[in-house]
DNA sequence: CACTTTTCCCAAAACGTTTTGGAAAAAGGA
DNA sequence: TCCTTTTTCCAAAACGTTTTGGGAAAAGTG
């Protein structure tokens, strides 16, 4: 059952060297004993031993990520399809991901360097990046290998696979304008961390395009460790104003507290308020009227990160390795003309 | 930044195996050198490395876990809460967690024998239950040790610790009879998973225990791939009974299918219906009226599971460790006399 | 046939630890 | 002082691979 490569090479009366080519198909071991090698290799089910090929291959064949449950990562789809997709990609380079769980900021960057500096991976993935994130300049420094999922204000270069939220939320944008709306409000997610400025970008880049006015009134930002309660303080919010948005632009995340305001305001979602989303989380599927929304492919993104890594590993340049997605739009039931 | 022991013991002038002893406080090494030692690798930042350390002792000094997406596991705050206890014990331990992500049933298992076969790991821990569950089965053959998160029908004595989720829905069940609901419902989980089976053992026995009479009419059962729409479609369901239901009972995984339920019906939750849930996910607490729930302490949980692990890969008896939690129950606003 | 090239295999070293089994030096006991 | 015990250290082996650097046999060449 666990039979490991001495006695494999005994059974076969060869050295364990001609085995061990012999598996891994070196040229300079003959057909004929290469197909006995693996035949009894299969038959014994012998299995390599990972721990002493990485002690000789000075590799750890080993990813790490870390993430927090405080921010609310898990609320949905979204992040375990990225996990899914990472994972699945590691499994077929025949490494491995090794988790941690953090509780703040202080932590994640604690499990991080236990990862690093305890020599336990050979690269990083990072996610939900902040704009000013520690730990990038921290892998940087140590030229530690890393792929981000995202973006965050750094001069050095640096690979990253990142969700082009600014043409999403401009494409939004323009796309409600289009329906004639003039009065469309950004419910953002919250400032520090990078993905919503480029939210904010493309929706003023689509306010601009379609020739209709910035105003600070309509732009509110809900937090990371309380979507729903706070974005639905905001909507009650927006509805004050004497010129109220006949549109929201906003994170999936965050409907829970958007429909319960609206619904608290008698709005009707989709009739008298158009929404759409970023993120195809399953309420935006299941809700009545179905959610139009902006869904980012990312199982894809997290295939990319991982195939990325693995070239930043061998020693290519992180900065050849720079991607940015496009994001679908879907249009479903929340997205029609003004009223 | 990257020394070894041979650097470290160079430095030192001493023999790697005195800076090894030094280090690991064996006796045998005088306390004036073991002092040099430590300070010296503290000023170096000696780490040893983990591969070798691993190839030595014999040991992955790894823990596995399969997550199947599918399952809508992430929904909320609960399974990263059981993760999150399991990744602080684990580290806490000098162990690493690895993850694997299966898209369905048969990739959990693939997923698991990679981890097993390809010794990979010292230990698995297993969720997501199955009343039959071949993970169970082909781990106990192979006398690989493992610990689950719930229970499963297996006659061989085995690690686990459980959710008394029996208990819980029977303390449910007959507070809510005690305020004098004669008609509850339940919305249990999918049958084929162990842990409906308990919900609903502690929902008979509640209404036995309060001298109700069972309904077969008041249960239905919701599909885990679908928890909103199927428990929506069995809300309406519940209601078209010429007696219907003052009370249900449920996962809070359903609740949004519940809620949109009965705001069609024009029922209105705590007041027209009383709601108990079991998980207290972030809804729960969010929602107006606010939710009873059952609750879990996953964190903890998941803490006992990695320690139970550990005892059985030293080589405790597994049938040793069979632990059953206590779950609380949170009366907030929703579990009202019927009016 | 004699020489060169190609084919096929292997012994030994290396990866960085921990453990085993002493051995030298110091301390204690008479 | 001599013998025994304790203290303190270390050389060598081991964990299970892969890689290095040949070397013997077979095949090709003239």
């Amino acid at each position: 059952m666990t039979i490991n490569l001495k006695q494999l090479s005994k059974l076969l009366k060869l050295s364990p060297t001609t085995v061990s080519r012999a598996l891994a198909d070196y040229p300079d071991v003959s057909a004929k004993t290469r197909a006995r090698v693996k035949q009894m290799a299969i038959q014994q089910g012998y299995q390599p031993n990972p721990v002493a090929r990485r002690l000789q291959k000075g590799k750890t064949e080993t990813i790490g990520i870390v993430i927090t449950p405080e921010q609310n990562y898990f609320s949905d789809t979204f992040f375990i399809d990225l996990l899914s997709g990472i994972s699945n990609q590691i499994t077929r380079a025949g490494y491995e991901l090794i988790l941690g769980v953090a509780s703040d900021e202080e932590h994640e960057m604690q499990s991080m360097r236990r990862m690093v500096e305890g020599k336990r991976v050979d690269g990083m993935i990072l996610t939900l990046i902040r704009e000013q994130d520690p730990r990038v300049g921290y892998l940087l420094d140590r030229d530690f290998p890393f792929v981000l999922y995202g973006r965050t204000r750094e001069t050095r270069p640096y690979a990253f696979v990142d969700m082009d939220g600014k043409q999403a939320f401009e494409k939004a944008c323009t796309y409600l304008a289009g329906l004639g709306h003039r009065r469309i409000a950004l419910l953002n997610g919250e400032p520090g961390f990078m993905f919503p400025v480029g939210c904010r970008e493309g929706y003023e880049s689509g306010l601009f395009l379609s020739g209709l006015e910035l105003d600070p009134d309509l732009i509110r930002e809900w937090k990371h460790k309380d979507p729903s309660q706070s974005s639905y303080r905001w909507t009650l919010e927006l509805f004050k104003n004497e010129n109220p948005p006949t549109a929201i632009l906003f994170q999936t995340e965050a409907i829970n507290g958007i429909l319960k305001g609206l619904d608290e305001l008698n709005l009707q979602p989709g009739k008298d308020v158009a929404l759409i989303g970023y993120d195809d989380l399953e309420i935006a599927r299941i809700h009545r009227p179905s959610l139009s929304v902006l869904r980012p492919q990312a199982r894809e993104a997290g295939q990319r990160v991982v195939n990325i890594l693995m070239e930043v590993i061998k020693g290519e340049d992180p900065g050849k390795f720079q991607e940015i997605h496009q994001v679908e739009m879907v249009i479903r039931e929340t997205s029609l003309p003004p009223s």
